[in-house]
DNA sequence: GATGGCCTAATTAGGACTTCCGGTGT
DNA sequence: CACACCGGAAGTCCTAATTAGGCCAT
């Protein structure tokens, strides 16, 4: 049942492949169920009452400042900000990046239940999950999975947490709670260039290594996350060292605050703080120039690439599984694995319950940085007739209105304003083309 | 009354951390 | 000395699966 406050928006315009699904390609990827206007516009980053919102985040951090009673830093301080725009974090763009949205074809009655296609590796769900993630490591660490066994009768194992080979829990953002892995949480910072790369970065994008440039920020926006005001990198280490057990991270030896992640999901978004996939040699002296300028890295596409992009090499050797703590790998970006490419037409689906809503109330408010990155495609939602598809045109309309709302006031998209813009511009054209053309760029096209 | 189906609340198992700790290395 | 890093141990939180019990219809 919905609540009246929820607002539900779908964006799909990343993975949704329409020749399959019957969509029309000529329609961007928005699922729309009802809109309740007023509480659209107390969104964060796009309400009127903007300054508002502010003012109560910065009495916010203020507060938290105070009872915490630590010094902060000046980088702190502006990481701690940054918490308040996590709310878009840690939703909408994983939604894109973990789930894929069944997009109706416009023949359809877009009211309908929003019906959902989660992503899964599982074998219910097919092969799509292992065609969504570019597994760096071949072999993931078998014993680790099997889980303990206890009296009582044996019943139905809960889905683990997505491991190397990386599975998606089937509505794992319908449940309401904060469900987002760690993992899930440090590849949506690496994506977010509010986060990236000022606190996080990418020193090897294609090598799924990274930086945590302020391990502080990087906990306490962690902590925010999962409302552990006590959160440090102290804990948030300790979580993440758990996952090399798991094969989902691994350590960059002899660099400090440098993990690797074993898989990346097909879509990943790179944001590189200009240099693109320099190596992680040379960003030890660049610490300190992980400052706005990085996130202000406007230029070009050269500055966000998509994975598909990224892999041109040849064979793979799959870096071994780190079976203790002095066997860290570090997989050059030589080495990755590539899965077997899938036709897609062997894409399998999940269909999310109709009764539940892509994004819970928890999650709200939310207008993230994809949501608006959906607005690039504006023009071809407006094309909607209105009469055959009412909702979509009406949102599109009440978002496009707000959004030039917003860029009037002079209010950024994100932090960074309109360089943001005309880079989300550049990539959302790309998103668009994938939409246009239901064949989803593949990760590892090259591959033979 | 017996049986079966449905619903709901309670219980339980288990995953994913979180917290604390002592220790090592840089 | 500060910080990063390591991993063991115990705990918390949350969710899914299972069970038990109540209600109703046949």
């Amino acid at each position: 049942m919905l609540q009246q406050s929820e607002l539900i928006f779908d964006f799909a315009s990343d993975h949704v492949n329409l020749s399959q699904l019957g969509g029309h390609p000529d329609y961007p990827a928005v699922i729309v169920e009802q809109v309740p206007h007023p509480h659209l516009l107390s969104y964060a980053g796009l309400a009127c009452e903007q300054s508002q919102i502010e003012e109560d985040h910065q009495q916010l951090l203020k507060v938290e400042l105070c009872e915490s009673g630590e010094e902060e830093t000046m980088e702190t301080l502006v990481a701690a900000d940054s918490l308040l725009n996590m709310d878009c974090s840690d939703t909408l763009s994983l939604e894109q990046h973990y789930s894929q949205t069944f997009l109706p074809s416009l023949g359809d009655v877009i009211t309908a239940p929003v019906t959902q296609v989660t992503v899964s590796a599982e074998g219910i769900v097919g092969p799509v999950g292992q065609s969504q993630w570019h597994s760096l490591h071949t072999e993931k660490p078998a014993a680790q999975l099997q889980s303990k066994k206890r009296g009582r009768k044996p019943r139905h194992r809960r889905a683990e947490s997505p491991t190397p080979d990386i599975t998606v829990k089937k509505d794992k953002y319908n449940k309401g709670g904060n469900t987002l892995y760690l993992w899930q949480f440090l590849m949506e910072l690496l994506q977010d260039r509010q986060v990236c790369p000022r606190y996080i970065k990418w020193t090897n994008p294609h090598a799924g290594i990274f930086k945590l440039v302020n391990s502080k920020a990087v906990a306490k926006l962690w902590g925010k996350h999962k409302n552990k005001p006590d959160m440090n990198y102290e804990t948030m280490g300790r979580a993440l060292r758990y996952y090399y057990q798991r094969g989902i991270l691994n350590k960059v030896e002899g660099q400090r605050l440098v993990y690797q992640f074993t898989s990346l999901p097909k879509d990943m978004i790179y944001i590189t703080d200009g240099d693109g996939t320099k190596e992680e040699d040379d960003d030890d002296h660049d610490d300190n120039s992980c400052n706005d300028e990085g996130v202000s890295d406007d230029s070009d596409d050269s500055t966000i690439s998509s994975s598909d992009q990224s892999v041109e090499d040849g064979v793979s050797h799959p870096p071994q599984k780190k079976t203790s703590p002095s066997s860290t790998v570090r997989a050059p970006a030589t080495q990755r694995t590539r899965p077997a490419p899938r036709p897609s037409g062997q894409r399998d689906t999940v269909l999310r319950p109709a009764s539940t809503s892509l994004i819970q109330e928890q999650h709200l408010p939310i207008v993230s940085a994809e949501m608006l990155r959906t607005l690039q495609n504006l023009e071809k939602v407006q094309s909607l007739q209105p009469t055959g598809h009412a909702s979509v045109f009406k949102t599109a309309q009440l978002l496009g209105s707000l959004y030039e709302r917003q860029a009037a006031a002079g209010v950024a998209v994100d932090s960074e304003g309109a360089p943001e813009t005309q880079d989300k511009k550049s990539h959302g054209g790309q998103k668009a083309s994938q939409v246009e053309t239901p064949q989803l760029v593949p990760l590892i096209s090259s591959d033979q």
